[in-house]
RNA sequence: GGGGUGGUAGUUAAGUCGGUUAUAACGCCGGCCUGUCAAGCCGGAGGCCGCGGGUUCAAGUCCCGUCCACCCCGCCA
């Protein structure tokens, strides 16, 4: 028999007449007895084939009869109108093919879930029989449409002079960061381990040095932390960088990448340049540094309004220096039993607990109605609170009181159902703080990586107040989901040198261990900076999906172990003793 | 590392106060059926109740431990 000659979803009344050869997966049969219907399935879509006695003749009709779900078959006949039978739920719905030939090219046990469209199997079921998940149309749309998007990405920065260069996977273990994923090392010395890169951060800078100007890469990293429904173990970033930039020549670039997708993806126009927004007024408007600005529903500071009200817990968490940090909601009640839980919301981002009041005819009402009348009044003010809007707000220091209501406005938002469908909030965040400090280890940390650039003004505050020096970083947020970050890298020596020592890396540990940096920008290294976006989130964001595993064709759980293959697993004595290593107490099953 | 939810036919779920032979739907197998497309009708098979221990005359059900999955906190430059 001949091969294909359409796909099956290709399929439209403009074939009647023509005789085509199908392949591809029976979805289903319907026998009748006397005639019978198969509907076959391929990437493109499904088509419905009739065997019928006068066309396919008895052999080939006690053959189709025995075609089960999942079979793969060849299919040859002519295509005809379905007349009065059309299926209007069907793009191929107004032709069928009337089956003359039939090849059985694979037969198929009982698969575990039907392959359709909307099945209720869990997800351990759907991971452990992965190909046939994969099978399901909607799951492989997710992937057709990710193909989609990187081909738009790797098609802007080659439209925009980036030089595509990949970067070694076997590469060094670098203090600072996420935990490493480490491969031993089978040559002498034993005891040497490679680490999968978390990023190409310091080889995309030494291709700047290098003098390639642009370079872009679509690349896998690994980093061996704790995982959550947007965080898998390995994961894929869109890695640039560019040489002789300020953070706004950067931004400008990847401005232009998402104006493109969001239009040839989600259909949706924005206008450029994306908002900036400082990482202090993000904080201090949404009380976290990934806004979902979607919708409104900012922070309140009540710290003012409230002061010396003589209620106990405020007075003490602003005399601590602390802030009170509120919400209102335009003519919401909420019942006990809601509050609790909104309670338990702030609780578990810190807060010790929420207060609310609810504007009524009479006055007050809510466990802070107890504060002084001038502090009620003036609380009401400061949130221009109406008749029968609730104020919701915790009292805490500045970070966890902002944290917990930026929290708590996001819960509330999906709760009351107030974020505009089809809507895309893209912002960008700048000026984060270039150091962090680290209660676990007692010093300053890099809150990005430690090759950012800090702001030249705010150097001489590097020693004394380091808390205070921005970075010149920049995040972009697309529907309150950080989908990438970067910055300005240090490219002079001196300056990585003094960054290295804020962040108690001695000048002998920084030669051991980033001298192969060091020493490239002794020679020649230009201003440089960029970005990397993580692929998986911003595909998941923009096709809608729930989880990330979603856009991933094989993912892992969330302790890092692959259903299907069995990763990771125990491997053979000998393969250990070659790496000269020895498992702890022996290796259990 | 901590908290929460869940695990019962191939699949998804129900299973009361601990008590007879563990239910249902879909799927599967057999039969009937010439216009279905969630096909229909009749009949049938199918169980390590995650795993291990304990309490009890008796455990899917109660207790302890453990494994796995998912969600969250910590963590994730």
């Amino acid at each position: 028999m001949p091969k294909r000659s359409k796909y099956c979803g290709e399929l439209r009344a403009s074939d009647t007449g023509n005789a085509v050869v199908l392949e591809g997966w029976v979805r289903k049969s319907r026998n009748f007895g006397g005639c019978l219907f198969v509907d076959l399935r391929d990437r493109e879509g499904v088509a419905q084939v009739v065997f019928k006695p006068e066309v396919a003749g008895e052999p080939l009709m006690k053959r189709a009869g025995e075609l089960r779900p999942e079979w793969v078959v060849r299919i040859g006949g002519e295509v005809l109108s379905r007349g009065e039978n059309v299926n209007a739920n069907m793009p191929t719905g107004e032709v069928e093919v009337a089956a003359a030939s039939l090849e059985v090219l694979s037969r198929s046990e009982v698969p575990p879930f039907p392959v359709e469209d909307e099945i209720n199997a869990t997800e351990v079921t759907r991971l452990t029989h992965r190909a046939l998940d994969l099978r399901r149309p909607p799951v492989q749309r997710m992937l057709l449409e990710r193909s989609r998007i990187t081909r738009i990405i790797r098609e802007y920065f080659a439209d925009n002079g980036f030089v595509d260069v990949e970067t070694p996977f076997l590469t060094r273990s670098t203090p600072e960061g996420a935990r490493d994923y480490l491969v031993p090392s089978r040559e002498d010395p034993k005891g040497r381990f490679y680490a999968l890169p978390q990023s190409p951060q310091i080889f995309k800078q030494l291709l700047m040095v290098a003098g390639f100007d642009r370079y872009m890469q679509i690349v896998r990293c690994f980093r061996d932390e704790d995982l959550r429904a947007d965080r898998q173990p390995e994961f894929t970033q869109v890695d640039v960088e560019m040489s002789f930039v300020e953070p706004e020549d950067v931004r400008a670039v990847i401005d232009g990448l998402f104006q493109l997708i969001l239009k040839k993806i989600a259909g949706h126009e924005i206008t450029l340049p994306v908002p900036c927004m400082t990482y202090e007024e993000t904080i201090s408007r949404y009380g976290v540094d990934n806004p979902d600005v979607r919708f409104g529903l900012e922070l309140l500071d009540l710290t003012d309004a409230v002061r010396g009200g003589g209620f106990g817990i405020i007075d003490s968490a602003i005399e601590a220096g602390g802030e009170v940090c509120g919400l209102r909601l335009e003519g919401v009640t909420f019942s006990r039993k809601q509050v609790d839980a909104l309670a338990e919301v702030v609780r578990t981002h810190g807060a010790k607990g929420l207060l609310w009041l609810r504007k009524e005819p009479g006055g007050w009402a809510g466990p802070a109605k107890k504060l002084a009348p001038e502090a009620l009044e003036a609380a009401g003010e400061a949130a221009a609170a109406a008749e029968g809007d609730t104020i919701l707000f915790v009292a805490d220091s500045r970070m966890t009181a902002r944290t917990s209501m930026g929290r708590l406005r996001v819960h509330l938002a999906r709760q009351l159902g107030i974020i505009p469908e089809n809507s895309w909030g893209l912002v960008w965040v700048t000026d984060f703080p270039l150091l962090e400090h680290s209660e676990e280890e007692d010093r300053w940390v890099s809150m990005h990586h430690p090759f950012t650039s800090p702001r030249p003004e705010d150097m001489d505050r590097l020693t004394s107040d380091p808390g205070s020096v921005r970075a010149r970083s920049y995040d972009i947020v697309l529907n309150g989901q950080e989908v990438g970050g970067g910055s300005i890298r240090i490219h002079d020596r001196e300056m990585q040198t003094r960054i290295f020592r804020a962040l108690g890396i001695g000048d002998e540990e920084a030669e051991e261990k980033f001298g192969f940096l060091l020493r490239s920008l002794r020679y020649g290294a230009p201003p440089h900076g960029g970005i990397a976006l993580g692929l998986d989130r911003l595909v998941g964001i923009l096709l809608g999906a729930e989880s990330l595993r979603d856009v991933i064709a094989f993912p892992k759980t969330t302790s890092a172990s692959c259903l299907l293959s069995g990763a990771p697993s125990t491997v053979a004595a000998d393969q250990l003793a070659e790496l000269g290593l020895m498992i702890e107490g022996g290796v259990k099953e």
